[in-house]
RNA sequence: GGCUCCAUCGUCUAAUGGCUAGGACGCUAGAUUUUCACUCUGGCAAUAGGGGUUCGAUUCCCCUUGGAGCUACCA
């Protein structure tokens, strides 16, 4: 069996795009199951456009993601360098050739042309099956460089594809139409067609192709706004890809297993950030009380959130762990927890829908006091369960009325854990001392 | 406009000639409950339309319709 050589050639002229990332995954995937090489290549011909900041961008997105690759522009390889701006020598060899042998002509300026004989292409599509396009359709000769040094994308890319052995070449159905090109250029330098496979778009509510006016396409985005790379990467490979069967949940390990291009979708496939959503919860519930320490901790500094104690901090972040979908969401949900808690929530929020604040405020009182009789030993969310609610309901105060507003004087919050969760977590001293804030807030009522 | 690709619930998709078209997200009703979330139970929701082929079409063929991509000295 020959060993298969992948490529994802993005554009450094803008930030990595998230159906990029995909296209890079599925070629990723599709090397680390055949044993083969997944390579990057940066297709930086355009002088204009082309930033190093993209190109970092685009390499730490991928990095993220948590693919590798074993050739590339930061770790070099074989058949480098894999910057096209690089490259020029091997295009004006491959354009002179051309020139030479009378299959290309100047153009206009000092242009190069290629010499097209009208004719049908035909190809075969691992996805699509064959596809045919008359070169009639798009006027057959066609620019393949701007001067003898300075090469267009087609032939860049079937230069690179070539000298780089590419064996299975799996891009964005938006290439679907270059590919005709692609081949007449490689006919005409005499190289062998590589294996082509078309992925379906990536499309916006609106069914049009993914961008940046209809949705977030920048990979990195997702990552600062709290979604977790394993759970980017399940929901990529499920879209446009599927195993047969029910499973919806993937590690990466597991995709390299499954993938193959025959559960490769033909139509395009909406990006939903329902879905994600639901998939990024997902994850975030199945991380362990450390990872979600460490998976949080950039959120919580952006938040300003700090505390002394690391523990309390990750018992806190366990607590709010089931109702967060985004490492954001979690951040600013454990405010609570943080040495410099305000405890500037309104004082309404701490009656509940059906008490009121003369009820409330006495219910706090009679709170302050029972939590003083309560010893540090039996400080835990189970005693204090048990204690409480059988103290409430011997005294016949009501749960609603009496753990709503303690858990807003513990938390601030409408919504969190549950008050003997949180106050476990903040021990007996802050508990005190925020059931006296809560009822200052109600004055000489 | 031309060329090309595509078409199952709102979305991602399974079923490829043969049970009441399955799952997930979402939506929704309920259970639980001090809040939200979690969990559990139930419900709504699709083969674009029309012709064929066949004993039988989601599935194969044709047409229509609809959608998308491409149509640069961008990639």
């Amino acid at each position: 069996m020959i060993n298969i050589r992948v490529r994802v050639a993005p554009s450094p002229t803008g930030n990595l795009h998230v159906g990029t990332a995909r296209t890079a995954l599925f070629n990723e995937l599709l090397a680390r199951q055949q044993g083969g090489k997944f390579i990057i290549r940066l297709e930086d011909t355009d002088k204009e456009r082309s930033k190093k900041e993209f190109e970092e961008n685009i390499l730490e997105g991928l990095r993220w993601l948590g693919l590798t690759w074993d050739e590339g522009p930061d770790i070099g390889g074989d058949f480098g360098p894999y910057r096209q701006s690089e490259r020029t020598a091997v295009y004006t060899a491959a354009l002179q050739q051309l020139l030479d042998q009378g299959k290309a002509k100047k153009g206009e300026g000092e242009t190069i042309v290629l010499l097209v004989e009208p004719q049908e292409v035909v190809f075969k599509d691992e996805v699509r099956g064959e596809v045919k396009v008359h070169t009639d359709s798009f006027g057959g000769n066609f620019i393949i460089a701007r001067s003898l040094t300075d090469p267009l994308f087609h032939l860049a890319v079937v230069v690179d594809d070539e000298a780089m052995k590419i064996t299975h070449v799996i891009r964005g159905e938006d290439h679907l139409h270059n590919t005709v090109k692609h081949i007449l250029i490689q006919r005409a330098l005499g190289y062998a067609t590589p294996s082509y496979a078309h992925l379906p778009l990536l499309l916006d509510e609106k069914r049009a192709k993914l961008s940046k006016r209809s949705g977030e396409t920048s990979l990195l985005v997702y990552r600062d706004r709290g979604y977790l790379p394993e759970a980017m990467l399940n929901y990529l490979a499920l879209l446009g890809w599927n195993p047969k069967n029910d499973r919806e949940f993937f590690s990466h390990q597991e995709l390299v297993e499954a993938f193959n291009l025959s559960g490769v979708q033909k139509a395009g496939a909406v990006f939903s950030m329902h879905k994600l959503d639901s998939v990024n919860k997902y994850y975030l519930q199945k991380l362990s009380p450390q990872e979600l320490c460490l998976a949080s901790l950039p959120f919580l500094e952006k938040a300003g959130i700090t505390t002394s104690d690391t523990q309390r901090l990750e018992q806190a972040l366990t607590a709010e762990q089931p109702r967060a979908a985004h490492l954001t969401d979690l951040a600013s949900a454990v405010e609570w927890v943080a040495d410099s808690w305000p405890g500037n929530y309104e004082t309404a929020l701490l009656i509940w829908k059906k008490s009121d604040a003369a009820t409330t405020k006495t219910l706090l009182e009679k709170m302050t006091a029972k939590m003083q009789e309560i010893s540090e030993e039996k400080f835990t969310e189970n005693d204090l369960e048990k204690i409480l609610l059988e103290w409430i309901d011997e005294e016949d105060m009501g749960r609603g009325d009496t753990l709503w507003p303690l858990r807003v004087a513990l938390t601030g919050r409408k919504h969190s854990p549950g008050p003997f969760e949180v106050a476990s977590i903040l021990g007996k001293g802050e508990v005190a001392r925020r059931l006296l804030l809560a009822q200052e807030k109600f004055g000489s009522l």
